[in-house]
DNA sequence: CTGAATTTTCAGAAATTTCTGAAATCAGGT
DNA sequence: ACCTGATTTCAGAAATTTCTGAAAATTCAG
């Protein structure tokens, strides 16, 4: 590996974490370097950097294309793919969490929805699919949320996350108040 | 493997899925399992319905157990040890973003410090260090919000979710309203 | 202390994943 | 069409991870 060492450091760290995560070793490392390259760099520069053979580098950027994490571009008389890491990080958040949730989370989605559907056999079964029933229930709520907030342009994202558990208390002013109401026209709950 | 067809697909899913990320397939099954049923199970029973060897079930029980996700139980006279997971879905979501806070990301949140508190050693060091500041600032805002709904109730943080990006409405209304009075003040920005 | 039941450990086997070099394919330019 | 530089593919090598069976450790009853 020829990078200078604090650049090193965070390839090498990445590509330790990509591993934790279902990512290869070298595919994190790939994007790291792309991450901090203020200019964008083709095939060779990474086999350079990272010390790995041509095919793997040629691998790993098809796998960082699949995700949509890397964008290809063209220098004008060069033939040579160069690629870059988006500059606003706030769109890289906004892939990862696209893609893993296109990986992770519908396909599981699915297969609870169809075990749901089917006629349990017996006592067991009927107990695992209230479980997943509930299961189920959870996700749908995380993945709604999600589809909601993900809209958001990224400014008001920022305020929503800045604020917290902060918009809860919002909610129970506005409780109070509702519920007051509800007491002084004498209808409601108890 | 050795269980009913409906509780056997969602074994074999939640295994598959486990191994995209880190988890291995064989603790993936084994929480499946545990989480579809409704006694708590011992290492044999889990040996019996996955068909997998006493070492692997213990080796994968010891990993759940460092994960939090299960809850260890004895039956009295019975010096076997058996294993649930938490009846309370939101108690386990809650867990494994902990956990995977706590191996994914704090990592992570560590070597960025470091490094950035680093002199860069050259122009490109000089340029790497401002995207790991990028990186850093937007995983501290990701963890703060988390830090802070993490203490939520499950019924706020249910009701937070249900909100999603209509809390955004209500800053809007806010801001307005704000702005408004200003305006009528004088006083504040153009 | 002995012994039966249970869990854990761990060296090596088996399976899976990752990586490489060689060959194949592709995309202009002449 | 042919050449050249670039990229992709892919069979097998290398590395890593997972799994097993046998042995060791632990725990408790008598």
């Amino acid at each position: 590996m020829n990078l200078p060492p604090l650049i090193q450091s965070f390839v090498l760290h990445f590509g330790e974490m990509g591993s934790r995560w279902g990512i290869n070793r070298t595919v994190g490392q790939i994007y790291a370097l792309l991450y901090v390259s203020p200019e964008p760099l083709c095939a060779d520069q990474i086999v350079e950097g990272l010390g790995i053979s041509r095919s793997n580098v040629s691998m790993g950027l098809r796998e960082l294309q699949a995700w949509n994490l890397v964008n290809l571009r063209h220098i004008p008389g060069d033939r040579r793919d160069f690629f870059t890491a988006p500059d606003d990080i706030w769109q890289i958040l906004r892939t990862l969490a696209e893609e893993r949730k296109k990986r992770e989370v519908d396909p599981t989605l699915s297969v609870l929805r169809e075990l749901i559907m089917q006629q349990p056999g017996s006592e067991e079964e009927r107990y695992a699919q209230s479980r997943l029933m509930e299961m189920n229930g959870l996700i749908e709520q995380l993945t709604n949320w999600y589809d909601d907030v993900k809209r958001l342009d990224t400014e008001r994202l920022a305020t929503l996350l800045s604020l917290g558990s902060r918009v809860t208390r919002l909610l129970d002013a506005k409780d109070r108040i509702v519920s007051l109401g509800r007491k002084r026209r004498g209808d409601g709950q108890p």
